[in-house]
DNA sequence: AAAATATACTTAAGAATGTTATGCATAAGA
DNA sequence: TCTTATGCATAACATTCTTAAGTATATTTT
């Protein structure tokens, strides 16, 4: 039972098809929140899933990163009880695009249900 | 206009969301279907998703070959018209492995849809 | 009849995305 | 004091997929 336990806490895997979702949750996450930082966002998703999905730093940084370098999202820097905080937000761009995103998840996911239950078809 | 239609046939890409589950996407429709060969997977996919997926042989064809060697797909060779083909089928531990795939494609597709829309949570 | 498209599978190079692991630094709790 | 939480960064590696090229036969179009 303790192994388990540890199992769950250290070794939870991400499944693969989450893969090619992260941009699309930030960005939705921003639309909504107006602006968060990186480890909020971690914690968001966390909470959201019931701890289905946990973004990894090595995942999520590099992603905000790229967002921002293609002019989709800016960053404020701020200090926080002597900690650095990186608040990102949408640009205009980010914000047309992540209407775009959406509707490409939405069909995605109906496009999937469908798979999965062609009889709802 | 004709540009348009050429761009459609020969540019379509997907959506990087589709990234990571074509596997379960596979090993559903053999569920369903019994056994299918590569070039039927391709377009039957097509079919349901009215156009919107379209699995490039690139992916198709290593993806299969990798199900095999993880013992998930059984493979028989036939020839019809004089052409080749490779049904595939789920070996029993492909079975198990797919209820399990979809329970978790059920899991995704819940956490991105309170993603989507907190509000129905 | 020739050319193009459809059927059918293979595989290599590279891009995109993510995991794992490590590093740095401060705050809070046991 | 030691561990956990907060907060960000990045390099090495793994996985998945796109792009592109190759092989071969059948069908349809021009």
């Amino acid at each position: 039972m303790y192994i388990f336990a540890f199992e769950i806490l250290t070794k939870m895997k991400n499944s693969q098809l989450y893969k090619g979702s992260l941009n699309t949750i930030i960005m939705k996450l921003l639309e909504e929140k107006g602006r968060m930082y990186g480890y909020e966002i971690t914690q968001k998703v966390k909470e959201i899933t019931k701890g289905e999905l946990n973004i990894t730093e090595g995942a999520l940084y590099p992603a905000l990163h790229k967002l921002e370098a293609d002019g989709l999202l800016d960053v404020e820097v701020e200090k926080v009880d002597n900690r650095l905080r990186k608040y990102y937000k949408l640009t205009e761009k980010g914000t047309t695009e992540t209407v775009n995103r959406l509707s490409e998840l939405e069909e995605f996911i109906k496009n999937m249900q469908t798979i999965v239950n062609p009889k709802l078809a």
